[in-house]
Formats: structure tokens, C-alpha cells, sequence
DNA sequence: CCTACCGATCGGTAGG
DNA sequence: CCTACCGATCGGTAGG
């Protein structure tokens, strides 16, 4: 059951997100967020402990849009089927402008990289969390034959990793449309490389 | 001839490139800075015009740091083997340091781009500039014959870049530090495929 | 280059 | 959930 003010939290909750897509989660000032969803300053923090408590919690919504969009309900065969799906559906959440921003976890990793503390090691947690997903399917393919077993797995999967990253940066800051088209192109490049002939 | 506080504006530049790297160029507060170099606020800002001038004098100040540590006194031939020095140069020079936080420019693109004005606009067109000269590169090796014909170059320099882009958030985020060597042997493993072959 | 100051905004709390 | 307020810090200026 949620408790009752669950749908104004949720409500703050989706603004902070995007927003810190955009000005970053310490750009995300608490005065800043209360205009967006027209409360009180008190309203909005009421809602949470500190500043870095509204940081985590933004966090952890963004982990739960990420695994909304991008994990749930994958019926693909695993190996090295559900690992393409996996990665276009991973392209098309970035590319979809879910968040004003582009990629939340591309904003708070840059922002946080630097700064000790429970949000970064939030971000950290996840980001590593998704990198170790497509490790463990690269693994998975291998295993089944389907992917040649002289491949690295961690080294495939962040050279996988990077195209997607690369094509949210080339989007984000040069404006370019076709980024995730070449992120595509370049995963389907590099999984035809690795797929076993015959 | 440089101006008589040549060297003192060169110094708080240099701390506002280091500052900028970790905390952003939001971050980099006039305060904190000053109290970096050990002046008084009006006493940094002084050799500026405006917050937003001090940015864009330290992003010049990045462009500076990346021509003279990537791009000067490059010998090898233009083409193939120039493209891989720049890259094994470009490589060295994120993995070595030089900034506290890691590349200033991936730092400054993820906090820009979702920030209109002249500092954006600045690191955009740094950033451009150097994918520009890997895709210019890449045509060159083309018409030499150093390369396949049929190889997209805008498509294989996107790929490239992101390869060292990923090393600098692995690294910075995720603590990697076999993290460049990635790069290094996905640079080459997709150079290899791009080679013609005899 | 400094001190001293401006109005605005920061995170956060008191009190209701 | 609100108003009203706290001390700290923000970018920036006046005056020397």
C-alpha cells in the first residue's frame, strides 16, 4: 500500500529526475524543484531528510524508470539474442527523450565521479550493476557457442558500453540525430565480429 | 610580450582547469577559487570580466593544454600511423592525470550540454574540432589506401572516440584501472578490422 | 591587489 | 502542507 502523500512524492520524484538530467543532481536545489512542482521549499524537503537523501531517492527512481523501460519483460532467448534486445532497448530508452537531459546516469556519472560520498557510490552501484548484466550475457553466449570463446567477455561488453555512451554524449552536446543509428550500427559491427561462423 | 600579471592570471587558470575537472565549471565557484590560489575573491575576478568570461577563459586555457600534450610535434606519417599516434597520444594524456577529475572536456560536455550560451557553444566546438580531425584522418588513410574504401570514416571515428571517452567513466567512476588499456586494445582490434588487408 | 558590502539563493529549521 | 526565518555562500561592485 502506498502511504498517502505517495503521489506528490512520486510527482517530485519525476520532476527531480528530470531536472537533474538537465542542471545535475546538485543543480537540482531544493527552491528550484519546489517552483517546478509549485510547492513551498518545506513542502518539498518535508518529503525527505537532507538534500543528499532527495539525491539518493531521485537516484533510485531513475534506477527504477532503467529497469522499467529497459529490463523488464525481456522474452528473448538468453545468450546472444536477449543481449541485442537488451542493447536496443538501452539505445532507444537513451535515445527516447524519456528525460530532458538525455542519459541520467551519463549526467550524474560525470557530476559525482568526483565527489566522494553516498550519491556517487548510488550511481557508481548502478551504472556498474548494467555494465556487469551485459558482461554476464556476453558469458552466457559463450557458453552456448553462440559468441567465439576467444572473446573477452568484460572487454566486449565495454566496447558495447561505449557506443551507447558515446552516441547519448554526441547527441547531448553536438546535437547529432544520427548518434544512435551509429551506435547501432557499430554494436551490429561488433557483435557480427565476435558471433561464431557457421 | 605577456601582460605585467600574465603570470598570476596563468595560475588561477591552471587551478580553475584542476577545480573544473572535479567540481565542474558550475562548481567552480569565484570564492573557492580564490581561496585555491590564495587570493581574495575581487582579486580573481578581477582578471575577469564575468563568471561566464572566467569559464570560457578556462576552457581555452583545456584547448591549449590538449593542443600542446595531443596534437603538437606529432612526426608520424599522415594517415594510418598519424591516427594511431593521436589516439595512443590522445589515450596517455586522459589516462595520465594532467587533471584531477579526468578529461576537463568529457566533464564539461556532460554539464553543458543541456545549458545554452557561449560556454556550451565553446566546448562543443573544441570537442567538434578534435572528432573532425580523427574523421579527417581517417579519410586520409582512405585515400592512401591504408584503410578499407568501403569504411564509413564518420562511422569509425565515432566508434574510436568512444572507446577513450568509456575508459575516462570507467575509470573515473567505476575506479578501472586497467580501464585505457581497454581502449587501447579495442582501438586496435577495430583499426585491425579497418586495415586493408595485404 | 585589498576590505567591505550588495541582493539573491543555498540547505535547512521553527512553529503552526 | 504553509510562512518566516537562520547563517553561509553565490556573483559582482564600490572605493581605495
Amino acid at each position: 500500500m502506498p502511504r498517502s502523500s505517495g503521489k506528490t512524492r512520486d510527482q517530485i520524484l519525476e520532476a527531480a529526475m528530470d531536472l537533474a538530467s538537465v542542471e545535475g543532481l546538485e543543480g537540482l536545489s531544493i527552491g528550484r524543484l519546489a517552483r517546478r512542482v509549485e510547492m513551498s521549499k518545506s513542502g518539498v524537503i518535508g518529503h525527505f531528510k537532507s538534500k543528499e537523501d532527495l539525491q539518493l531517492e531521485t537516484v533510485r527512481a531513475a534506477v527504477g524508470v532503467f529497469e522499467a523501460e529497459v529490463q523488464a519483460g525481456v522474452t528473448a532467448e538468453p545468450g546472444l539474442a536477449r543481449l541485442r534486445v537488451l542493447l536496443e532497448r538501452w539505445t532507444r530508452h537513451v535515445a527516447s527523450g524519456r528525460f530532458s537531459g538525455g542519459c541520467f546516469f551519463w549526467a550524474a556519472s560525470a557530476e559525482f565521479d568526483g565527489r566522494p560520498g553516498r550519491v556517487r557510490d548510488a550511481v557508481a552501484r548502478a551504472t556498474l550493476h548494467w555494465l556487469e548484466q551485459i558482461v554476464a550475457e556476453v558469458r552466457l553466449a559463450i557458453r552456448l557457442g553462440e559468441i567465439r570463446s576467444d572473446e573477452d567477455p568484460e572487454q566486449l561488453a565495454f566496447e558495447l558500453h561505449a557506443l551507447v555512451q558515446e552516441a547519448n554524449w554526441a547527441r547531448q552536446l553536438l546535437d547529432r540525430s544520427d548518434a544512435f543509428d551509429r551506435a547501432r550500427r557499430g554494436i551490429e559491427r561488433r557483435l557480427g565480429q565476435a558471433e561464431k561462423s557457421n
